[in-house]
Formats: structure tokens, sequence, C-alpha cells
DNA sequence: AATTCATTGTATCAAATTGATACAAAGGTA
DNA sequence: TACCTTTGTATCAATTTGATACAATGAATT
């Protein structure tokens, strides 16, 4: 997977990135914030530029034509191979100098394209935000062209970003946890069954708040949102939780 | 002001359109859905296409480079010639077909333009939605390229709006209902001095809901972002309200 | 000058929601 | 069986919201 990346489609995606430009909707670009939760934490998939310490959001390219969340969804799926994930338009960006190149000529250098394909890389991208919320354990990322390795950062320890991602990155929680508040959108993150406190762990690392169990089980449960289904056999020394199931009543 | 349409640069804006297509980003553009109170009614701007009953929201294109918010000023004081207006980035419409050319046929047959523009105007744009709030009573619209003239329309009372404007429309207000719940945002479509009862027609009017007026006075006070002035002197036979003014304490 | 009337500003009480605490039930270990 | 921890739920206090009441104001009317 992707030792170097002097053939631009080591994916199979595009053939000729040359003849392909022309079907794209020039200047125009998709990003996306992959979310997940995983040891009480929320993570962003990132990827990392070849031979440099800079990582990256997952992003692609508008077809011509294209349906917009049609084409998040194949970008989502050609990152992640995942299919029926939820995803959410959330924020253009599209400042005047959003992308600087600084510390990435080695890897344009690297790059054998046309000058064509190389200034039309180097343009002014206006990128649409989407924010995905995946279940963190059925995730199988893909290394895409132009990058080397995929992998999940914490959201308050991030690496390196390109261009103005972190940024991107930041508004996207901020609108999830706006949306987590109106929405029923948390149960994205989770697996098919899960705890009380699982869930209150989810919506207390999102929101950067504690609740007091008591009052997030009963606000929860009034809400009718849930199935209760059999209890949990944990085998640790105290009564077993309940395991419930996001299901509208 | 615009008795037809032949030649595209009227307001002085483009010199030649052939020329500007390059300078543009292709197939990308905004349009704004401008916000008005009057009459106790919520009224959009609309601008009429020459010798068509078709009516548009007001867009515009973004030049190379140009930053997106400031592109979206431009366009709107080239439309009102306001400055200073509080503008919204919503959402980004681009569906596969948004764009129907049904009954326009004609139009595009009147426009003197070469093959090469023509081929432009009639690709699938993504537009960038902005909704823009401002006071009713300053607003002195402009006739643009492509149209005749510009009105107010009550949110209810729509006319036949051209590709798919009126969800656009339809999408910013649900948006800005959204916002007038948890910013203070309702401001911008208020004069500068207004009455407790005008501010609370406003709420009701976008938010289609009646309030107790001791209860919507009771909150709007105790949230410490209205300074009271004096009295106003209405003339009418009972107390005279006080004018407030937005002022963050 | 007193009466009438519609509107405004605010107080008050009831109802609903939210915050904090308590306690019994379960599931294991010592 | 005693003990410890976590879970599910009940309960009461505090706060917020909903509904109603009432005095004050400013003009027109008598």
């Amino acid at each position: 997977m992707g030792k170097n990346n002097k053939k631009l489609a080591e994916n199979g995606v595009w053939e000729d990135f040359t003849d392909v430009i022309p079907h794209l909707v020039p200047q125009l670009s998709i990003d996306c914030v992959i979310f997940g939760f995983h040891n009480d934490e929320l993570k962003v998939l990132l990827s990392k530029f070849h031979n440099m310490e800079m990582w990256a959001l997952h992003g692609g390219f508008i077809q011509q034509g294209e349906d917009i969340d049609h084409a998040a969804t194949r970008i989502l799926s050609e990152h992640t191979s995942l299919t029926g994930i939820y995803l959410q338009q959330f924020q253009v960006f599209g400042k005047a100098g959003r992308q600087t190149f600084k510390y990435m000529e080695s890897f344009f250098e690297d790059l054998e394209v046309t000058p064509e394909v190389l200034a039309f890389l180097k343009c002014r991208f206006i990128s649409i935000g989407y924010y995905a919320l995946v279940d963190f354990s059925k995730v199988n990322p893909i290394s895409a062209a132009f990058f080397e390795q995929s992998a999940w950062f914490d959201i308050s320890e991030l690496p390196e970003l390109a261009f103005d991602h972190r940024e991107i990155i930041q508004k996207a929680l901020e609108q999830l946890r706006h949306a987590l508040d109106y929405q029923l959108v948390g149960f994205n993150l989770m697996p098919e069954t899960f705890t009380m406190n699982e869930l209150q762990l989810l919506y207390e690392t999102i929101l950067g708040e504690k609740f007091l169990r008591a009052n997030f089980q009963r606000k929860m449960l009034e809400m009718n949102i849930l199935k209760r289904l059999d209890k949990k056999q944990t085998g640790k020394g105290h009564k077993s939780p309940y395991l419930y199931r996001f299901e509208v009543a």
C-alpha cells in the first residue's frame, strides 16, 4: 500500500489524473471529519501525507453533475469501505488563503505529474465540510492516493495538520456538540447495543461535562428512544446493567 | 434600468462575461436569502427574470481566491447597496438536477452570448446558501444583470421561483428559526430602537407561535441584552411603552 | 375634573422541569 | 454470610416556565 506517490491512482479510483480533471467541479472539494468513539475518547480518523509528518482529513472531489451528498458518501467509502454511514454537511471553508503549501514543497516536487495537474492541485480550493459518525469497531481504513497511512487520533491530541484542517475539525466538533443537544445523533457513534453508562460516557466526552447518573438515565428513558434488552453479563462484582438499543417507540 | 438583457453588464460589474469566466470558481455560486421584517410579516427580497414570470434569489459567483464570505458580502451589496449586513452561511445546495431550465428556454434564447458562455450558464452549479438579515426600511434594491426588477414577498406568499430556490428559502427559514432560539440574531431584522411588543411580534412571526406578553418580557429582560431608553411618545390612548436598543450589558 | 378604555410593566402563584441525594437490589469476592 | 461496588429508581429541593392578576399610564369622553 502506497510505498511512494509517483503514481496517483494506486487505489484504482483514478486511472489518469489529467484526464479526470475536466470531469470534476474545479476548485471545489469535500473534506470529511470522521468521528469515532473508543476507550471513552472521541477520535478522528486522519491520513498521513507520504514522506511527511503532516496529517490531513479524508477528502476528495465532486464529479460534474454528481449530487454532493453522493460525493461525500463515495469519498467516505473510498477511504473506509464503510457504507450506510451517518454523514452531515456542516460548513463550507473558503477563506482566501486557506491552503498554505509551506513545508509541502518537497511533497509536490516528489509528485510526477504534469504542470497542469500541479497547477490544479495548488489552486485555492473551496471545501465543503462533512462530518461522519461511525462505529469505531467497524472501521477498516484504506490508504488512498497521496497518503501512506491512516490512524485514529484523540480529539485533544491532534498531530500536525495540513491547511486549515485543525479549524475544520474544531468546527465539526462544535456542530456535533450542538447536534447532540437537539437531535438523536449520538447513537451513530455507538455499537448496536450498549449500556446506559456507556451512552453517558459518550455524551460526557463530546460535550465535555459531567452528568448525574440518575438524571441522565431519567432523561434518556423518558425520551422513549431506547429499547431495553436483556441484562449484560459482566462478570463484575456488582449488579449487571441492562443493554439498550436505539429504537424510537 | 434593464430594458433588455442583451448586454450582460448593465450594472457595470461585468465588462465582458466571456473574459470574466476564467476568473471565477466554475460551477460554484452563492445564493442569498435576504430576510426583512415589515408590517408584522417576514419578507424575502427576490428578483424577477426579464420577460418571464419567474423569480429568483440574489446570487452571484465567487472569484478565484476570493474569500467566500467576502463574495457573499459583495454580492449582497451589489444587489442592495447595503453594507455591514448580518450574513450567515447555512447550507450548500448541490443535488444532481437542482437546476431545471424548463420554461426558461426562451430566456436563454434571448441572451446574446457566445456558446461558451451559454454552456457555462447551463452547467449544474453547486450553490452556497447564505441568509441575510436586514433592516427592511433601509433597503434600496438594485436591478442586476439578467433581472428586470426586485420586490419583497411575504414568506408565505412566494411567487413562481426558479430552480430549487423555494427549497433554499425554506431551509434558510428553518435555520433562522433555529438561530433565533440560541443566538441573538433577531435584532438584525429590527430598526435601531424598538418596543418590546415589536420585538415579540418579530419572534412570533418567525417562529410561528404566540407567547404570553408577560413571560416574553421577563425572558428578554433577564438576558441582559437590552438597554432601556426613554418612553416612546405614541399619542395613543394608553400607557406608552419603553424603547429598547440591543446592547449587551 | 372625573370616567372610560386599551395597553404596558410587573408581581404572583401553579405547573413543569431539572438538580441533588438517598436507598434498595444485584452480582461478585472474602 | 458479610462486604463492596454498581445499577435502577424514588424522592425532595431548586429552578424555570406557564398562566393570571393588577396597578399605572396616556389619551379620549363625559
